[in-house]
DNA sequence: GTATACCCTAACGTTAAGGTCAATATAAAA
DNA sequence: TTTTATATTGACCTTAACGTTAGGGTATAC
């Protein structure tokens, strides 16, 4: 298939899909008149890095578990090695957000809101 | 003061200083060897940048807080406005990160993480 | 024969926040 | 006075993951 049924089927863009070639995450044949040439496997893979990518995975990322994905002789627990560092650095992001929009709703608590100047948010900033 | 000691004072980087002075958010003069030169005022503004910063704001709505900051005639609606669009935006982005992590938490869970190549991980990823 | 819908490469744009660098300026020490 | 150390300058570089544009070639339908 060549590269728009292929982007239309994994549901992605054209231009995900070179982008992806040129990272070497995945191949293609080239037919006489140069345009791209994809197998199912290549379709197969796209879908792959897709669904990890909503996953939160990173194309990096991706590209190390298409690896594993690839290697027969992987162990199930270098999969979840990564799945778990991936986890953590997730859960560390999400409280650091959660610490600063307490930090903002606390401000936001305090501040009247009205016609005029005075806020304790700006007073908060320039303290 | 010169650039060294308004980015010590401030605990940012001379390039920071720089980079915000490029994007007008703060002003200097210039010596006669053409080197930067701050009044105390250039130093209030980047503490307050730098404590809108942690607090979640990017530089472009650092600059909006700035601008109401140096506003006489500012409302406080418009400044706690800012401050509760930031709010929603971070609580949003709050919950997509959760819904992820619970996700790949579920999967963690799944996976045996033994020296078996059979992984339930790749197998959602590849289904 | 032309309209439309594909496809190609190359290369710049985006966002945020600086990093790195050689060249130059000043200051302090020997 | 010369050497050494520290400061400052602007210009270009970096990351992520593509989007967008320019300037084409190709294929099929009417």
């Amino acid at each position: 298939m060549k590269i728009g049924e292929l982007a239309t089927k994994a549901g992605v863009t054209n231009r995900a899909i070179r982008y992806y070639e040129e990272l070497k995450l995945i191949k293609s044949d080239r037919l006489a008149n140069n345009y791209r040439e994809y197998t199912k496997d290549a379709l197969d893979k796209v879908r792959f890095i897709s669904r990890a990518k909503k996953l939160g995975f990173s194309i990096d990322e991706c590209s190390s578990l298409i690896s594993l994905f690839n290697n027969e002789t992987r162990k199930s627990y270098e999969v979840r090695q990564l799945a778990i560092s991936k986890n953590n650095k997730l859960k560390k992001q999400i409280k650091e957000l959660k610490d600063l929009q307490k930090s903002l709703e606390w401000l936001i608590k305090k501040c009247p809101g009205n016609d005029k100047p005075n806020c304790p948010i700006l007073d908060e900033l320039s303290s």
